[in-house]
DNA sequence: CCGTCCGCTATTGTATACATAACGTATTCA
DNA sequence: TGAATACGTTATGTATACAATAGCGGACGG
């Protein structure tokens, strides 16, 4: 295949993860399909070596299996598996509350957070929120969520709040996304965003038990964000990783 | 390289992980050194490809960091890395015990992890315990602490303590190790069990607080045994692991 | 004598060829 | 007619060849 068009800014394999991710998370793949990795060289461009090199990352990162007789196929989750991620993730990202709080945080290093606390706000303000904003809104919070999580200090828990959150579903801004058309949203995510203020204040006080308190309150805030999104189903188009819940059915 | 001997009960694949993992927890490969792939292929037996794959795996498990420029070189962790996944290890844990005791266990499920309870209990009433009595213990805890994991019956919780455990100096049991020699071992591993006897008395009673905060108090006694440990390097030797820890001169 | 630049070498990234195992189909026998 | 076996096809696992890049050393010039 001489004439296949190589681009030499970014790695094959990397190239080669990304479009199969988004294969997989824009509901190309069905879940328990099985990835066939000519089929994969084919749509990814790259070749058989890089592509299952992606493959191996991508298994690793939760989103595919490996078939026993060879192969990988696309992972499923029951909605049980997903509330449990979004708990999950919220465990630890109270422990990286608390360790903020405990170790205490400049408030030099404090700025970041306020101005996205900010950023947040004024979004809010609207009533209803568009889904521009909303857009804007999810990637605010998922900042917030990630400069949090730094403040830990801790590599190793960012390390495995990283992998928590590679399996997109567990980000629980995605699930409120996928609300903007209910009533309950605006309310949903003035509570999250009082959430996020109790965690700067928390940590400002070097009150560890409340930082960490607080955020696993959040994620169960997630959770139920979850079960109303699931039972509503409105602008789930808007949330791919939903292509990886199996149905009821199944 | 026609004389290449190949073993076909296993992959290649896994047979080169199993190999680098031992290379690097047994310090003969250093923290910082750069891992040549020509090297491990010569030392593995497997050929490239699957070679690159057991580094895959292996960066991903957390024992090996990808060089910007290419390749990968032994990850280095300092003593609070080490802490912090013990404590990181012990919210998760936390986190399945209560998941357990929410959910309802079956007497029938718990007798496994009784069964174990009696063992170490077997093993503890020597004073002193004997090093071939601690190996014993080490792999009954281990398995006390699989099978709680289990009890969840959350495959994503599980997964991920899977991972944080897969750093293998984020397992208690190995530290209690270190400290055989020490006067204070005996009193730690009796405390650890009645950690273990609470737990699983909080799981019948479904008390599901009461056994997510007993794990987390584990936790804690495991990071005191690193400290102690630590200061008394007596029997490091016996800890592989230890190699990967940043000497503080470094 | 030191610094810089050029070229070489060694190592990684990528592609592909080969081996092997699994699955499906067709044919045959009971 | 149904089931079982054998064969063929297809896909994965493995090995190796090729390409490109980064790091290092030597040589030349200031």
């Amino acid at each position: 295949m001489a004439e296949r068009e190589v681009d030499r800014s970014v790695s094959q394999t990397v190239k080669a993860q990304l479009a199969l991710r988004d294969q997989i998370l824009s509901g190309a793949l069905r879940p328990g399909e099985r990835i066939s990795e000519l089929q994969a060289v084919e749509t990814t461009g790259a070749s058989r070596t890089p592509v299952r090199m992606a493959l191996v990352r991508l298994e690793e990162e939760g989103l595919l299996e490996a078939i026993p007789s060879g192969g990988f196929m696309v992972k499923a989750f029951s909605e049980r598996d997903i509330s449990d991620s979004i708990e999950l993730r919220g465990t630890l990202e109270g422990l990286a509350a608390r360790f903020a709080a405990e170790r205490g945080v400049s408030a030099r290093e404090l700025e970041p957070l306020k101005e996205c606390l900010g950023a947040i706000d004024e979004l809010l303000r609207q009533v209803p929120i568009s889904v521009d904003a909303f857009s804007s809104y999810v990637a605010l919070n998922a900042r917030f969520h990630a400069l949090l999580t730094e403040l830990s200090r801790s590599p190793p828990l960012i390390r495995q709040i990283d992998r928590a959150s590679a399996l997109p579903f567990a980000s629980p801004s995605g699930f409120v996304m996928a609300q903007s058309a209910l009533p309950e949203a605006q309310q949903i995510l003035i509570i999250g965003q009082e959430h996020h203020r109790v965690v700067i204040d928390a940590i400002e006080n070097r009150e560890g038990a409340r930082a960490e308190a607080i955020m696993r309150e959040h994620a169960r805030l997630a959770v139920r964000n979850l079960r109303l999104a699931l039972r509503n189903r409105t602008h789930l188009d808007l949330l791919p990783a939903l292509a990886l819940i199996k149905t009821a059915t199944d």
